[in-house]
RNA sequence: GCGCCUGUAGCUCAGUUUGGAUAGAGCAACGGACUUCUAAUCCGUAGGUCGUGCGUUCGAGUCGCACCAGGCGCGCCA
């Protein structure tokens, strides 16, 4: 069932039986009706149910129900895999499964292998995807953290139903900030070789600041003496940068975070972005001038005030960089362009979008998703944390702490724009409270019983071949959970919310966890055995396609 | 003041996009299960004015309006 989700079938099922009730009632429906399926809240009332009756009633001039019991009369589904259907008041129709079906849909999960949940879309869309994006001028901290979880599963869930996807980080190496980044480094670089400079007002405090003078001093010794000389100081701004942004690429690495494309601000602004956007703008009738700055009309674009985009003193502000920016990501040919901005960033939102349509871009390609603020707790009181006093813990302190897959994990387990309290004590614990183990613990108990099974000299034989009528409805309940991994891929990825990955994988954990309690895998039979670690194969691979799409290992022990 | 986010069990949160059936999970509490494929697990008990009010609807945690409470943002900073 590549490409078609269980739900589609049903849909068109449904579809085709309510167009012959529509033939039958003399009605015509319109094209654009959605069939709403959803998962009833107890199996005895269905596996999918449909409350399509309830609101096309009206159209057909009849009840919810006597339409209902019409639709059903008129869905021909023998060879399918529906077993029957119910309707029940106020007119749910209620669709029921056979369970020797749900229970064939293993096959379909072992003999997709990696793939399984993975799904063309009908549309694949060029996607770009921008996060993290942090200054250049220290260490990553944990709200950059949580933005590369979000981007990252995100990109992962667009790739997963067949978008084209691409990360990029914009590398904010143009600007005063880096001016003063230099100067900070440059004042402890000259401590080391001997001489005095000047540490800068406002200067950055932190010790990587003296960690990246060292490494210069160290690589590179006192060469950057003549810092009079304009060439020499650039020279050495560039390569304090470079390491620090080499320092963030690594800590996203160890994130399991790659981005394809590291863009250059500073390149932009030397291929003339800005004045083209100034060009353009001013072109459409969008700019004036006031107090000797320019500004851009944005009020007219929805913005609640008009803005700046270059000061009196001459200097760009963030806005037209980021127009410049985001007008070359257009150019570049996006269906779809989503920006992952920290919560301090959403006053610019407006601006941004605002800008966008002024310089007639089409403004729905753009989505800026906000991810929410990060709160640590020790001991369970929040921690305060000042950047410029490099008094923080930053990304690398928080891997180090909690690591990679609990620190992944427990940033999804909140919708992205919702803050979140990042217990840093529970995200350590190896306890049943770590909802990370928990998931991680039962594909580990997968593998530990296939190597049992070894052990004890069985040969389970092709997994494809087992019988699976030998499944109980228990085992069948499980089958179901596995089919909808690909619905629930589907929804996760076109709703941008790549929590539901997590949530799910807690209900699917929780299934094998009880499963394993109460049924012996390995049994004297070997028919049964096959039928079973064929199930709990196909659980162990879901959960590893998941926690792929998240970013968490899967361990084969634990 | 304006904008964004949040308010659901003692705690941390799903569920709100597209209204639907007895509102879910984990933790904490209490009581149980290890001669067993890993007890990082499982079974059971208890726990709720879905912030408040009004409205729309056959039906509202979900939609609309008003209000209350908390967080954040509102620069010729980035």
């Amino acid at each position: 069932m590549a490409g078609e989700t269980m739900k589609d079938a049903l849909q068109t099922i449904l579809r085709q039986a309510i167009d012959c009730v529509a033939e039958e009632f003399y009605q015509k429906i319109p094209q654009d009706i959605g069939i709403p399926l959803s998962v009833p809240p107890s199996d005895d009332l269905g596996d999918y149910s449909s409350n399509v009756a309830m609101l096309l009633a009206k159209l057909f001039r009849t009840s919810p129900m006597r339409l209902a019991e019409a639709i059903i009369r008129n869905v021909k589904g023998e060879a399918g895999p529906i077993a029957w259907l119910e309707v029940k008041p106020p007119g749910f129709i209620n669709i029921f499964l056979s369970s020797n079906w749900w229970r064939q849909r293993i096959i379909d999960v072992l003999s997709m292998g990696g793939d399984y949940g993975i799904a063309q879309t009908r549309e694949p869309q060029k996607v770009q995807i921008e996060f993290v994006s942090a200054n250049p001028v220290g260490p990553l901290n944990v709200v950059s953290a949580r933005a590369a979880a979000l981007g990252d599963s995100l990109a992962n869930l667009l790739s997963a139903v067949g978008h084209e996807v691409q990360r990029e980080y914009l590398i904010n190496d143009a600007g005063n900030q880096v001016t003063l980044f230099g100067e900070s480094v440059l004042s402890r670089y000259f401590a080391l070789i001997g001489h005095d400079y000047p540490f800068p007002e406002n200067g950055y405090l932190g010790d990587y600041i003296t960690d990246v003078a060292e490494w210069v001093f160290n690589e590179h010794g006192a060469e950057f003496e003549a810092i009079e000389d304009e060439g020499v100081r650039r020279r050495f701004v560039d390569i304090s940068l470079g390491r620090m942004i080499e320092n963030q690429r690594q800590t996203l690495l160890d994130y399991g975070v790659v981005f394809d494309v590291w863009f250059s601000e500073r390149a932009l602004r030397a291929k003339g972005g800005p004045d083209d956007v100034k060009a353009i703008l001013k072109e459409r009738g969008s700019l004036f001038r006031e107090d000797g700055a320019l500004w851009f009309e944005a009020t007219k674009f929805g913005d609640k005030r008009d803005r700046v985009l270059v000061k009196r003193d001459g200097e760009a502000t963030y806005l037209l960089g980021d127009l410049a920016y985001h007008r070359d990501k257009y150019q570049r040919g996006f269906d779809l362009i989503i920006d992952i901005l920290g919560p301090d960033h959403q006053g610019q939102v407006a601006g941004i979008l605002g800008g966008i349509e002024a310089l007639g871009l089409e403004r729905r390609k753009t989505r800026v998703m906000i991810s929410g603020h990060v709160r640590l707790l020790r001991d369970g009181k929040t921690l305060a944390m000042s950047k410029r006093a490099g008094d923080f813990i930053s990304m690398n302190d928080l891997l180090q702490d909690v690591g990679k897959d609990a620190a992944r994990f427990f940033f999804l387990l909140r919708t992205a724009s919702a803050h979140l309290d990042f217990d840093l004590d529970l995200a350590k614990k190896q306890t049943p409270e770590n909802p990370v183990y928990y998931v991680q613990y039962a594909h580990a108990r997968v593998r530990s019983i296939f190597r049992k099974a070894a052990e004890l000299g069985m040969d389970p034989g092709d997994l494809i071949e087992a019988d699976l009528s030998l499944l109980s409805d228990d085992e069948a309940h499980i089958a179901k959970r596995l089919c909808r991994f690909p619905e629930m891929i589907e929804r996760a990825a076109s709703k941008h919310e790549p929590h539901l990955v997590c949530y799910y994988l807690m209900e699917l954990a929780g299934d094998f966890h009880r499963y394993y309690n109460k049924t012996k895998v390995l049994t004297n039979d070997p028919e049964v055995t096959s039928a079973r670690l064929a199930l709990s194969e196909a659980v162990r691979r879901v959960i590893e396609a998941g926690l792929k799409i998240i970013g968490v290992s899967a361990p084969d022990a634990m």
